[in-house]
DNA sequence: GCATGATTTCAGTATTGCCTGAATGTACTG
DNA sequence: CAGTACATTCAGGCAATACTGAAATCATGC
């Protein structure tokens, strides 16, 4: 199903939104779209159909979707075409996934202790303590976040 | 004081690091070195020296570190040039200026409301859920982190 | 004020990364 | 097995951005 106005403009403020930290306009509206479109499952030539993308560049983008985890495909039995749909829990992974980052960033700190500054050493120390709060806290508050889910629908 | 190689070393990694989630290379380097160069303060010449970059590049990129809150400019009486450190407690700024981000996903869900589909709405509603939760959950985090980070240094 | 050195600005250049479109590859249907 | 529709790959164009170097501007100590 194509889209009307109101959709379209907000697949555009999710797309500004997201390409204001540096990703790249399809790969946004396309996620824009993923998030409103019916039925939920797309093939990538409705997707270039509806955004007006090339084939191409859906390839490239949903691909990348995917390998974030965001985007999953779908076998339809007795369908030829794959389609592709925003991962149910999408968002909730994504924070999950934060943990990987965080304790990235403590690696980071701790692999600066060769060359800890006697000025001000707590500019690289503070960094991996910060980390280490984090990678403790995380577990917990993901699990919170997961109850908080359950209660919406169980 | 002019970089060893171990301090070399750091920058580099550091500021590949950053530039994997998208930031300028100078940027990047302007904040490894910071991190760890002797004494913390350094005036843009010194650092344009040291990491063999352009005074247009540093004035530049040192400008985004500021207006993001990581570095601040020191003055010293008596003396014509400015200096630039990292700011004191700058990554606990950083995770405290998490929830501005945090609201704004909040606002982006908002408003899909008037294109919420039928299929599956949760599309839409979890991001607003997620938002929701974390603005509830960031502050008591943030007074947690800062009673660890005093504990640290009293 | 004036001189000096630091900082900013800006035009030009290089680089990067997105996007397209066509060619190629793949899988299902009849 | 042929035909069809979908998906992927990739070379090339294009736009955005980073960086440089030089000129202009600004601030401070004298």
């Amino acid at each position: 199903m194509p889209m009307d106005d109101a959709q379209h403009e907000y697949v555009d403020r999710v797309a500004t939104f997201f390409t204001m930290f540096g990703s790249a306009r399809a790969w946004a509206e396309i996620l824009g779209w993923l998030m409103i479109c019916e039925p939920a499952e797309q093939t990538q030539a409705q997707l270039a159909e509806d955004l007006r993308l090339s084939a191409g560049t859906v390839s490239t983008q949903l691909r990348a979707h995917v390998q974030l985890g965001m985007v999953e495909q779908v076998r339809v039995r007795g369908d030829r075409t794959q389609r592709y749909r925003l991962r149910p829990g999408a968002w909730y992974a994504v924070m999950a996934s934060e943990l990987e980052r965080i304790r990235a960033l403590g690696e980071l700190a701790r692999a600066g202790d060769g060359v800890l500054p006697r000025d001000r050493p707590e500019r690289v120390t503070e960094l991996g303590d910060l980390a280490d709060f984090f990678a403790r806290e995380w577990p917990p508050l993901m699990e919170r976040m997961t109850a908080e889910l359950e209660k919406g629908r169980p």
